[in-house]
DNA sequence: ATAACAATTGAACAATCGTTCAATTGAAAG
DNA sequence: CTTTCAATTGAACGATTGTTCAATTGTTAT
């Protein structure tokens, strides 16, 4: 990580509280590696078309596969990392599984990219 | 993609609004590729430094760079990623480039995926 | 011109990621 | 018990990613 050349560029002496003010506000290492894995998450086409279609209803992870045109598997590993992620939730009926939104951050998550992609 | 096993469970047609419904809100695949784009770019944990950084100040490569304490090039590489995404714009000064937010929603992204990882 | 410094670039590398395939689990029905 | 269907799992694969290293560009000063 830390590189062999050391690097001295004047600007920060001139603004010395720079420093101070950076680290006030710059969060723990575990909490920055939290943010990303999240964002990693929704980081990916397929698992946000998964969130999409649970923003409509609870559904099986094969009506997934079908309404997305994909393997149950990819489904299925892809429905893995939500899960761990607890952005989604589950409940078994006989052979069937059903998954759901955990809660409302998603739609606030997707909303707020949205915002600014499409403008 | 599509694979060999034809798959079909008995739910969709139960539900055969739930298509209707999945189609009506889902966005197209180039908005869904722009918007996993999008968060591809927060899902690294040195470019949401990075933004912190340039949360309290426009700053040189350089002082990001001591700040982070990694090297310059690495630096300038994730910077070439942000401003590809409009995320952030730079000025020359002389030797220096100063870089700096390009609009408010990095501030709304960040704190709406904190408020998820901080609860 | 030449030297020095800030920054960028491209190639290379290991590491991570998403899908496929094949095998397996779990639950219900014959 | 065996079959069948929904879903999960692990290994394998190619593809993508982030950093390092070395070379290069752009700007200023000598």
């Amino acid at each position: 990580m830390a590189n062999e050349e050391i690097v001295n560029c004047e600007y920060l002496y001139v603004h010395d509280d720079l420093v101070k003010r950076v680290n006030e506000i710059m969060p723990t290492d575990d909490i920055l590696y939290d943010l990303s894995d999240l964002y990693k998450i929704f980081g990916d086409s397929t698992r946000i078309k998964i969130l999409y279609v649970l923003l409509v209803s609870e559904v099986c992870v094969c009506d997934i596969a079908q309404l997305l045109n994909m393997s149950l598997s990819a489904i299925s590993h892809q429905l893995r990392v939500l899960k761990q992620a607890k952005l989604v939730k589950f409940r078994r009926e006989g052979k069937t599984v059903f998954y759901s939104l955990a809660d409302d951050h998603v739609k606030t998550i997707i909303n707020q990219g949205m915002e600014h992609v499409t403008e």
